[in-house]
DNA sequence: CTTCAATGTGGCAAAATGTCACAATGATTT
DNA sequence: AAATCATTGTGACATTTTGCCACATTGAAG
């Protein structure tokens, strides 16, 4: 577990709970431990809308992966880092959408009684109720280069439906429906949904997405007219193999024509 | 001035520079000091796009609106407060758009230094160089509702042109170009220019204002159409009198038909 | 009384969308 | 090897929306 030291006070984060082996010594000069940032990174499996979760304690409910900004990084830098450590994963598309600063919505004292510490141990913690304001970020993420390389990914770590989230910690909960709310009204501006899939993708495959995200139906054939009208897609010679029926074209995204898209002003409504 | 006393260290919200007369002490218990709330706050006149600033002492540069958060109220709070504070307004439609967290953008020896503070005196205060996050909030005001009025609106205070925006202390003028952009946004959600407007306005003022604010002319014909589709606004039986030529209708904004619209699912986009 | 500019409205072509049918396709099944 | 079958590409067609513009109306100003 990571305890940051200052003014004889301990501040721990509750992302770095799960670790107990390692006790380090932060200088408060390193970090603000009022200023937190939460990532809720998402995925598509299953047909789902998924949210990445940790469990740092058996039984304790859920929690976002998050932590503290260093004093000399802005959230962004910190939101990347954060997503780098929990999944190895750089160059992802990470937007920030909201901070929250309920003054009730994060305090030692909580803490410390969902993970089940001792009453008197929780009383002598109790100057520790400070103040935690967290910046929320929300990715895409392509589940499929998360899963089997491990890294810091753990056993306590899940994929959270959306739809029917477990119980989750503080208002974590929250800052999920938030991020969706907010992934959705940003694919009217921008295309991201390509994040989500291989380089080389399909109509029906971006579709889908689509759906899954938006949570409707779409019609096929206005799908595939809008899509092309936007011009941010180029259409490749080759066809997806080895799949049954008749063989779909493979699409990939084409960053100038995205950027041209954009200075013209198109958007992206569905 | 208002001081805040914490730590033996002195912190001063540069929007509180202005007044000179009073000295109050806080406690640290009231204040978060490293986390503060700036408002733009925009209207429209003569024709453009202005932003409210404030120049606390001659020759400095303006600033936003701003101050610390408190200890019991989260930023949505916070800014309410500050904007009741600085205009008298209250019930405006104020949103949060995005947190500011770069490392450098404030630091109070930078403060003393814009506003010409002695030198010994500068370095006396270095270690007051702690970092400030600040949560930007927009909102739009009617300049006729705040310009007579006064309050704690001085003499100081101004209505800066988007376009040619003045010197800005620290990094203001993001904030400022972040939360125009924030705002072409939100109308794509939520057609909330009627807040500029009288409760009664006519067609052709509700078009003058998305003109000035997407920056841009748009069809007469076409624009009709499109605000009677979305069928939020109601056309009285009235029309405006005492204007040149033909009499335009009245329109009002319906909070019904906005909320069945929203559920219908229904964007507003221009 | 005439002029003039702003407004309400409708026409028309072009563009976009919703809906759907049909052909093509290639693994799977028989 | 042939038939089956679900998926994909595509175009037809009606409907809706949009862009563009002309015309009539209106009431203050000259």
């Amino acid at each position: 577990m990571i305890f940051y030291l200052w003014k004889n006070k301990i501040y721990i984060h509750p992302m770095e709970l799960k670790d107990l082996r390692s006790i380090s010594i932060w200088k408060k000069e390193k970090l603000e431990l009022n200023i937190s940032v939460d990532c809720v990174l998402l995925t598509v499996r299953d047909k789902k809308l998924k949210v990445l979760l940790n469990m740092p304690f058996p039984e304790v409910g859920y929690f976002l992966p998050g932590g503290f900004i260093m004093t000399d990084e802005d959230a962004d830098a910190a939101a990347i880092r954060i997503l780098h450590q929990r999944t190895g994963l750089d160059h992802i598309y990470l937007k920030q959408f909201r901070a929250f600063s309920d003054p009730g919505r994060f305090s030692y004292p909580t803490l410390f009684r969902n993970i089940g510490w001792e009453k008197h141990l929780m009383e002598e913690l109790h100057t520790l109720s400070e103040r935690m304001i967290s910046i929320g970020y929300f990715a895409l993420v392509n589940a499929e280069l998360i899963q089997p390389t491990g890294g810091d990914f753990q056993e306590s770590t899940t994929w959270g439906d959306i739809e029917h989230l477990p119980e989750l910690n503080f208002d974590h909960e929250l800052i999920i429906t938030e991020a969706v709310d907010a992934l959705r009204r940003e694919l009217y501006f921008r295309p991201v949904l390509y994040n989500l899939l291989p380089e080389k993708f399909t109509m029906p495959e971006l579709q889908n997405l689509y759906e899954i995200i938006l949570g409707k139906p779409l019609d096929r054939g206005s799908f595939q007219r809008k899509m092309l009208r936007w011009d941010v897609f180029e259409r490749l010679e080759e066809r997806r193999s080895g799949v049954a029926h008749k063989r779909p074209f493979l699409y990939r995204f084409n960053k100038e024509k995205y950027t041209t898209a954009l200075q013209k002003g198109i958007h992206f409504a569905i």
